[in-house]
RNA sequence: UGCCCGAUGGUGUAACGGUAGCACAGCAGACUCUGAAUCUGUUUGUCAUGGUUCAAAUCCAUGUCGGGCAACCA
């Protein structure tokens, strides 16, 4: 199923993607409503991006995409208190990786090519303030957080509300020059004060905080609200739609009071929300994936069990099948909860094309295949993908003694069983069809080795070549393996709705979410390198984990391969 | 409680007054030197009740259920 997105790179009027957003955009492009469409991705930089995030990102770069027209990533930094560079690097690093090769070239930058920064416009806002208090639009209250509360919750002016033009520059200038201690007083818009809607109940536009900013250092003791930042951060871009998640929904009358308000000459950019993401397995909080790391039950933000999008691709998701899934969950405002398997099958789909096939055995046991010659060595032929020829041809070292499965054989085998058992047949992938003829057991009865005779006219364009047998396994020439620490990651929790009726999610941690083995792969694999991806063939997907070193290789399973048998094998 | 928003198969989405379609999942089968992929077939749906209309998932009213907001966070 191909993605017209991906399949039109270089379109500039709207393709497929339909949506209630794209709609009103492509409404706009008709009427001539704007020179140009400009959206924006503004996270706040204080934590790591999702996959949440990630629909924010291609629905927002998708449409700066598909009308030819710019986005910007812009750092939302009007908290100090909670932000830090560490997160504007990741999230630079994690859009840039999305959105490469594909919306990159309508990403907004400024000169210095580093993102923008609401920060960078606080003397604008600030201006921007003093123009609303000189029109008797915002008032200096001095009232107490409680009391503030308490006023706005039934709705009663503040005593300062009041208060003349020539006083509220003054306050707000000492204000601003640090005269005042956090709290001591707010600057605040002067709306209605008993409206329906609270954020019109004189929102809150300055507080004092006396705190570096990561961006702006000691410059500021002030900071505007989000309220007040954003949609002047999105005016002075020249953002035409501005578009943001459904909690906002309530704002946006507050939005356009601001901006419509201030006499300004341009256009105004305008507000619209969809549902974020909801998936199933995951939470998506930053403030507890945050625990998560705090509390050391992941490795990191970027630990590949994370629902982070640096936890994804450490894990080896290609940015392609995170931008195919964002395509296929659609964009609406209703708040569901998408089932994982359409992300699984984003990601099987993406990496069905483009891995490589190798051969590797993860949970061992012995062959020997008893009538071919000891220290004979045969270098067979391998196909590195089924899905593309392009790709070629390897050789894979044959001998007597081999690894195979563990689970690919089976003493007692159950009913539709195909693969290895006592007296039966298998082939053996690009060698020979075998034959169980021994089990071999230590004292306490494992089994430590299987005894096989090989039909040695049967390997690819041998006499007997053609002959069917109902299983096919992979295995590895025993001499010749190499040893890899293969990291087995499944999901981070046992429900699929892990705060359901306001559970812990804590306590519904997968406890199996990370298996480490050692693998034995097939000698190819020394040469592993970490931009690639490989299936090892009926297994999984694998990439190399940042922690491989040159001696010493690391694979994450990115995702296994859909298994018909083990639901099978579970029937009855 | 007030205000805002939403409701289409198991899940997510389309249909913009005129045949309820797509994807995932499920099930059944074909094919297979990957029990993968691919291919074929298939089960299941318009929250409820009224109204408008030749015709309603769509428009209107009421109700029900779900979500959001009521931080000197964003």
């Amino acid at each position: 199923m191909s993605n017209p997105i991906e399949a039109n790179p270089g379109a500039t009027t709207a393709p497929a993607p339909s949506d209630f957003i794209r709609d009103i955009v492509a409404q706009h492009v008709v009427e001539k409503k704007y020179p140009r469409i400009h959206t924006r991705f503004p996270p706040e930089p204080n934590g790591y991006l999702h996959i949440g995030h990630a629909k924010s990102i291609c629905l927002n770069f998708g449409i700066a995409r598909e009308f030819g027209g710019t986005c910007n990533l812009r750092m939302d930094d009007t908290n100090p208190a909670k932000e830090d560079v560490e997160y504007v690097d990741s999230i630079t690093a994690d859009v840039n990786w999305l959105i490469g090769g594909w919306a990159d070239h309508c990403l907004g930058l400024t000169p210095a090519k580093a993102p923008f920064y609401a920060s960078d416009y606080f003397d604008h806002i600030y201006e921007f303030a003093v123009a609303l208090i000189k029109k008797g639009k915002a008032f200096v209250c001095d009232m107490t957080p409680d009391q503030t509360d308490e006023y706005r919750r039934l709705g009663k002016p503040s005593p300062f509300r009041d208060r003349s033009v020539t006083e509220n520059l003054d306050l707000f200038t000492r204000m601003k020059n640090g005269e005042f201690p956090d709290g001591a007083k707010i600057l605040r818009a002067k709306i209605i004060v008993d409206s329906p809607n609270i954020w019109l109940r004189d929102p809150l536009l300055y507080r004092i905080k006396h705190t570096d900013h990561h961006h702006t250092g000691s410059k500021w003791c002030i900071y505007p609200m989000y309220d007040f930042a954003h949609c002047l951060s999105d005016y002075i871009e020249g953002i035409t739609h501005s578009i943001c998640t459904l909690e906002f929904e309530v704002h946006r009358p507050l939005y356009d009071w601001i901006l419509e308000n201030l006499d300004l000459p341009r256009a105004l950019p305008k507000q619209y929300e969809f549902a974020r993401l909801s998936l199933g397995y995951t939470i998506m909080s930053k403030r507890k994936l945050m625990q998560l790391v705090d509390e050391n039950l992941v490795t990191g933000w970027d630990d590949p069990r994370m629902p982070t999008i640096s936890g994804i691709r450490r894990r080896g998701v290609r940015p392609e099948a995170l931008r195919n899934f964002a395509y296929n969950i659609g964009i609406t405002k209703y708040n569901g909860i998408t089932d994982v398997s359409v992300l699984e099958f984003a990601i099987r789909e993406d990496l069905n094309k483009r891995a490589l096939r190798r051969l590797a055995v993860l949970r061992p046991i012995k062959v020997v295949i008893t009538n071919f010659a000891e220290g004979k060595i045969e270098e067979l032929d391998a196909t590195n993908s089924p899905e593309d020829e392009t790709a070629g041809k390897r050789k894979v070292p044959f001998s007597r003694e081999l690894y195979i499965e563990r689970d690919d054989f089976a003493e007692v085998p159950p009913p539709k069983f195909f693969r290895l058992k006592p007296g039966g047949e298998v082939r053996l992938k690009y060698a020979y069809i075998i034959k169980c003829e021994e089990v071999v057991k230590d004292t306490s009865g494992n089994i430590t080795e299987l005894r096989c005779t090989a039909d040695l006219d049967s390997k690819t364009g041998g006499a007997t070549s053609a002959r069917k047998v109902k299983g096919t396994i992979h295995w590895v020439s025993a001499p010749h393996a190499v040893d890899a620490e293969v990291r087995l990651y499944d999901r981070l929790f046992t429900e699929a709705e892990p705060e359901k009726d306001g559970r812990d999610f804590k306590s519904v941690l997968n406890p199996k979410s990370l298996e480490v083995i050692t693998a034995k792969c097939e000698p190819s694999l020394k040469d592993a390198k970490p931009t690639e991806r490989y299936q090892f063939e009926r297994m999984a997907y694998f990439a190399l984990d940042l922690d491989s070193q040159p001696g010493k290789l690391v694979f994450n399973r990115t995702i296994t391969l859909k298994d018909a048998w083990a639901k099978e094998s579970q029937k009855k």
